[in-house]
DNA sequence: TGCCTCGTGGCACAGTCTGCCACTTCCTGT
DNA sequence: ACAGGAAGTGGCAGACTGTGCCACGAGGCA
């Protein structure tokens, strides 16, 4: 079972992400220090990096957590499915789940858009776990990771980023589940 | 004409680059601090950070450059090569140009290498650089950016990610052109 | 020549991130 | 239940990155 710890640890992380985002929200990201959300949540600083390497993985664990997701979906979906249309459905599957909590994504996309240009939209890189989604695409079929497999992650999260950066920008008219199918039947 | 001042600051910009490299292959990225980088380069820190908002942009100066290469070649396309084309045609000849640059070339791989893993290869964030890209590609035709142009973007610089990314970590065997042109083929 | 603009350097300071150590809390085996 | 070990937490000092401000000097222009 989860000890106490790690559910204790998971909690404490959370909220952190909530708390920062929350004064993200209010005030952007570079007007808001680390010694603050420290204390907004209860923790030293010392600890804060612990759970974070830096300041910016907070505002790039939404994307960490869609990149399990995906590996998580792809782990489901069985090895007689191709790599691209198990891609797609599991692409098709997160991006549905974020769509579906207009909250949460509204106040995301707000911190996103107002993040310096520099770390701009850094949900969108998906792309730099290129070679982790890769190997959960092989794991499925016991092959191996080769650049023609990557190139096959590439294309279809670079299909995503597109979808989403149009969705952050507020760009979308009709459904955003259509545009997605749109765009990665596009790729 | 350009004027002294702006040479000067051209050849100062450049230095400190090529200093840094050097510093950077021998010790590793963080083993090295601004100051150093001034010191053997002959500015003061407070110079420095005028030539570049971040240390980490000393890093994605070739990527930079990079990018700048991809639109002159765009600009210099006519209007009726299709965009896929143009793309192509333009990621072909930076490839060649950043191959044929052996010296150069491994001494960037190596820093790139050894950078850490959060930042690694910056080099190939030229998809941070999509939107730009995208503009040059339409400015040839008069067109406008819409996701479609940026999704061709995406995938083109999405396969030459992943060759470079070979290139990289010196997994490529056999000639490395004949294999940029297999990658971008099959994308 | 004499302004005048612009790049440069020095200084002080805020903020990020790390190593080290002490302290508490949870887990493990008996 | 209890002792010992393991792991998480916080405080402290300090290195490093990045910025605002001001003074100085070198290039540009009339």
């Amino acid at each position: 079972m989860d000890g106490l710890r790690e559910r204790k640890r998971a909690d404490s992380r959370a909220r952190v992400v909530d708390v920062a985002f929350g004064l993200f929200a209010e005030r952007g990201y570079d007007e808001v220090t680390v010694a603050e959300v420290c204390t907004a949540a209860g923790i030293a600083p010392r600890t804060f990096f612990r759970y974070f390497p830096t300041k910016d993985d907070v505002l790039t664990e939404p994307a960490r957590v869609l990149a399990d997701r995906v590996q998580a979906e792809l782990a489901a979906t069985p090895a007689r499915v191709s790599d691209t249309a198990a891609l797609h459905a599991a692409l098709l599957v997160v991006g549905a789940e974020l769509v579906a909590d207009d909250q949460r994504a509204a106040g995301l996309f707000r911190v996103l858009r107002q993040a310096p240009a520099a770390r701009a939209h850094p949900l969108m890189r998906l792309g730099d776990r290129e070679r982790v989604v890769a190997a959960a695409l092989v794991d499925r079929t016991g092959g191996t990771v080769d650049w023609r497999v990557r190139l096959t992650v590439a294309r279809s999260t670079a299909a995503f980023r597109v979808w989403l950066d149009d969705l952050v920008d507020g760009a979308v008219e009709g459904d955003p589940m259509a545009h997605l199918r749109e765009v990665l039947d596009a790729s």
